[in-house]
RNA sequence: UGGGGCGUCGCCAAGCGGUAAGGCACCGGAUUUUGAUUCCGGCAUUCCCAGGUUCGAAUCCUGGCGCCCCAG
């Protein structure tokens, strides 16, 4: 009973894992913070002065934890960047947060975290865990603007029995409360954004300097009209509007991407609506259905998950019908099934 | 070289004598812990050119220039 948990937080150096750790030593837990570095210094803008794993350790420091700093920069490289660019080489929009969760940090991390004795991985996830018979599931945070739930969909019972996310049942507010209370070092640090590894937001630059040769076509109609040319089909993804340079009676979108003739299809917004869509590879943390059920679907991360009847294939993929047609059903997104605030469930749209 | 129509921001397009709407595109910003989306702001002292009438013209007149259509 006086044994105290050992628990790994990894730590970004960010205000929110900060936090998390602090909580958990306060709750008497042997805490020990984790940071990678996932070989990124050379893709940081100068700007980003500040390296996370020298301000993770001073929050170690200030904590008085143990702190470890590992590199996991081919790994992240193999297994979260490469599928990245690939996935838009082959026209689809890849969500790469949602992968990174379940190879990297509950994948090698938590490996790694196991390695160091610890019982949990924490993380700075605003989600929560619930158990249920036999069962846990990913559930909303307490703070709706900040839940993280689909980007977690796909991690798996084994994964999940060793996770802990303190922030869920916390608001930014609270969070960022405590941090200034605490004293962190961190408390004033800015929220992250954009994709970790493309800290400029520039995605179309990172691709073409990562091997995607640019290869220009047509911009055509739906009607068929050519309308204007492009410089590579990879630079588009379905839903967008602005950078098609076409000036048009009534704004116009990217209904489709038509990888092998090169050519990016467009069409009023009406285009981008989707009555169903299909997904691959489900991960469930209900027992694997066997025939369709009646849920609610988010299609991207901010999407108002919305009514949805879901029939699993025998592929193991499924099939989605909604009560309402949906603007802009994006192959390459997850399509993540919801039980009120429960993920049961989820695929990637195809 | 007969007849008719038209020429306003990169594109579409209001205006019809009273001192340049709007949409698209573009640019900037906000929002955003994926990509999009969305939101806010900016964007023609000038209306094909040159004269003329008028207190005043993109709007009227004259002459050019350039398109388009129908005809021989």
């Amino acid at each position: 009973m006086s044994v105290k948990k050992k628990v790994v937080v990894a730590m970004s150096g960010g205000v929110d894992s900060s936090v998390t750790a602090a909580l958990l030593v306060k709750q008497g837990y042997e805490v020990v913070g984790l940071t990678m570095r996932l070989g990124l210094d050379s893709l940081s803008v100068p700007e980003l002065k500040t390296d996370p794993a020298v301000d993770a350790a001073r929050v170690a420091e200030q904590l008085g934890i143990e702190h470890h700093v590992i590199d996991f920069g081919e790994f992240f490289h193999q297994q979260v960047i490469t599928p990245f660019c690939q996935e838009y080489q082959d026209g689809r929009t890849p969500n790469p947060c949602i992968n990174c969760n379940k190879k990297l940090k509950f994948g090698k991390l938590l490996d790694k975290a196991q390695e160091l004795g610890g019982e949990y991985l924490a993380t700075g996830h605003y989600v929560r865990i619930s158990e249920q018979p036999g069962r846990l599931y990913i559930r909303k945070a307490i703070d709706p603007k900040k839940d993280q739930s689909y980007f977690l969909f796909a991690l798996d019972q084994q994964q999940l029995s060793r996770c802990l996310f303190p922030l869920g049942e916390l608001t930014k507010e609270q969070v960022r409360e405590i941090a200034a209370e605490l004293g962190l070092v961190v408390a004033q640090k800015g929220e992250s954004q954009d994709i970790c590894f493309i800290p400029d937001g520039n995605y179309i630059e990172f691709l073409e300097q990562n091997g995607i040769v640019r290869s220009g076509g047509e911009i055509v109609h739906v009607s068929g009209q050519v309308l204007g040319q492009h410089l590579g089909v990879h630079r588009y993804t379905i839903g967008q509007r602005k950078g098609l340079g076409i000036g048009w009676t009534e704004p116009l979108y990217v209904i489709a991407l038509d990888v092998p003739g090169k050519k990016v299809i467009v069409g009023e917004k009406d285009y981008l609506s989707s009555d169903s869509l299909k997904v691959s590879t489900c991960n469930w943390s209900i027992p694997v259905p066997q025939s369709a059920l009646l849920c609610r679907c988010r299609i991207r991360y901010r999407h108002q998950e919305t009514p949805a009847r879901v029939e699993p294939l025998a592929d193991g993929g499924a099939f989605v019908r909604f009560d309402e047609a949906q603007s802009g059903v994006t192959p390459g997104q997850a399509a993540v099934f919801y039980d009120g605030d429960l993920v049961i469930g989820g695929g990637w749209i195809r």
